[in-house]
RNA sequence: GGAUGGGUGGCCGAGCGGUUGAAGGCACCGGUCUUGAAAACCGGCAGGCGUGAGAGCGUCUCGUGGGUUCGAAUCCCACCCCAUCCGCCA
């Protein structure tokens, strides 16, 4: 959600935003109608003004005794123009609120000019490729090889984008969820949050799913919405608050299953758990002053990168260009693994600093110290990482010739007597 | 699912038709006092919108929407939400 002030001083800078983001200038039309409203407001509150005038009058008038037809007919002809007064406002004011919710944050200066992915911004590897002793197979290869990972099994259940995992391989995704959650709550000073997963719609309103991207979402019959991500409940744990300066940033973190309805992504990798209608994904968030959300985002996604150090993965981080990036954020750099068994890049996290646009929304704001008055926060959240996609990342990357999968030592401690996950598990 | 009670400022909490944007307390900010701090005392302290160069002025907001009234936090209706008890249940 935009600051109307913002786009009144600034039509060019806000029209730029919408350009970068592959969109036609339409601060013009924005400011028309602001400017209609404005003029709505300010003759309603004259009549207003005049309305309260006219009612002391009549109280003094009444209590002296004394009559106040002359009045009391004048405050009944305003009643009417007010009540059209005050429907023009509503419309105009709803007008307004439905264009600017439907539209995505503007970049950052720094974000990468362009519509799509092949515009993304290289920023930085770790690691290498690993040398594997055979031909690199995929994890579903791997997985159903193993009789650990079972699709038809998924499909009775469920239908297409489920998985069933089973002994070790369900224990080696248990225990990376563990790993993750443990060092962001020990070593990164974030707080772990067991969050509904079922919200309400004002909730999804202020994280931006919706109005626009109802679609996305699984709702139940009551009406509750399942989470996408738990960025969803944890970043609106701030909605409405007015925190004070000292307790930002607010650092959060939760592990939590999330559920998407992949509608329109039909015959996008199909195969394989990559893309699922539920998966686990440890959820890194937080809640900053404005003038550090910036470093906090370099912060955060050192945090996400630092996992997947550890699980001695090979990626890649990238700034995603102006079009590539999600609706509410300002900038994203997302962070690419390498699978040995596709031969390519893919995501497994995704960091973003949203600025103000999600805390506007949820009014989610703080009391400078010092200063009269509130400021909106600024809210960031970041996969660290997702679990499924870590889990495909270590069963392509550790995977031996005989079809086991090593395990990375920083599990071990998670996985009980478990050396491999070898078949039969 | 059944039965009650309730939603007021950053928080707690009074108000139950007119001068109440709202007592009182807490928190917070400034000051006095103190070697320093605490305590005590004095003062300040809601947010949004509009308008103005500015001091300011106006207006809206007591869950949301509608109604009654010259006038509503206060009365009426609908809806949303919360709490408690009973039932069911992991």
């Amino acid at each position: 959600m935009f600051d109307l002030k913002w786009i009144r001083e600034s039509p060019e800078a806000f029209d730029e935003g919408l350009r970068r983001r592959g969109l036609g200038p339409l601060s013009a039309k924005v400011i028309a109608l602001d400017q209609e409203r404005r003029q709505a407001v300010t003759a309603l509150q004259e009549m207003q003004a005049r309305r309260n005038e006219a009612s002391k009058a009549i109280g003094a008038a009444k209590r002296k005794g004394a009559g106040a037809d002359d009045l009391m007919a004048e405050v009944a002809v305003l009643k009417d123009q007010m009540a059209a007064s005050e429907e023009r406002q509503r419309k105009l004011e709803q007008d307004l609120e439905e264009l600017l919710a439907g539209l995505p944050n503007t970049p950052a200066a720094d974000v990468p000019e362009g519509l799509d992915e092949t515009a993304n911004r290289e920023e930085r590897t770790h690691g290498e490729k690993p040398a594997l002793d055979a031909p690199a197979r995929q994890h579903f290869e791997l997985g159903e090889a193993l009789g650990l990972m079972d699709f038809e099994a998924a499909a009775k259940l469920s239908g297409a984008r489920f998985v069933v995992l089973r002994g070790k391989l369900a224990r080696l995704h248990r225990a990376l969820a563990q790993f993750m959650i443990d060092r962001h709550t020990e070593e990164n000073g974030y707080t772990e949050v067991n969050p509904p997963l079922l919200v309400r719609d004002h909730v999804l309103y202020g994280t931006s799913q919706l109005p626009k991207f109802a679609d996305q979402q699984f709702r139940t019959e009551e009406g509750f919405w399942l989470i996408p991500t738990s960025e969803v409940p944890l970043t609106n744990l701030a909605a409405g608050e007015i925190l004070d300066e000292q307790q930002l940033p607010l650092r959060m973190t939760a592990l939590t299953p999330c559920f998407r309805s992949e509608a329109g992504s039909a015959g996008k990798d199909t195969r394989g758990m990559l893309r699922q209608h539920q998966f686990e994904k440890v959820e890194l968030v937080s809640v900053a002053h404005p003038e550090r959300s910036d470093a906090e985002l370099e912060r955060m996604v050192g945090c996400a990168e630092g996992v997947l150090q550890a699980l001695g993965l090979h990626y890649r981080v990238v700034t995603l260009s102006c079009g590539d990036m999600g609706f509410a954020a300002r900038k994203t750099y997302d962070i690419e693994v390498w699978l040995p068994g596709q031969d390519a890049y893919r995501e497994i996290s995704s960091c973003s600093n949203c600025g103000d646009f999600q805390a506007r929304r949820m009014k989610a704001r703080f009391r400078p110290a010092g200063e009269k008055g509130t400021r909106f926060v600024h809210t960031l959240n970041g996969s660290g990482v997702a679990v499924g996609r870590a889990l495909i990342a270590v069963m392509e990357n550790y995977q031996r010739a005989d079809g086991s999968i090593e395990i990375p030592a920083v599990l071990r401690p998670y996985m009980g007597r478990m050396k491999v996950v070898g078949p039969n598990g």
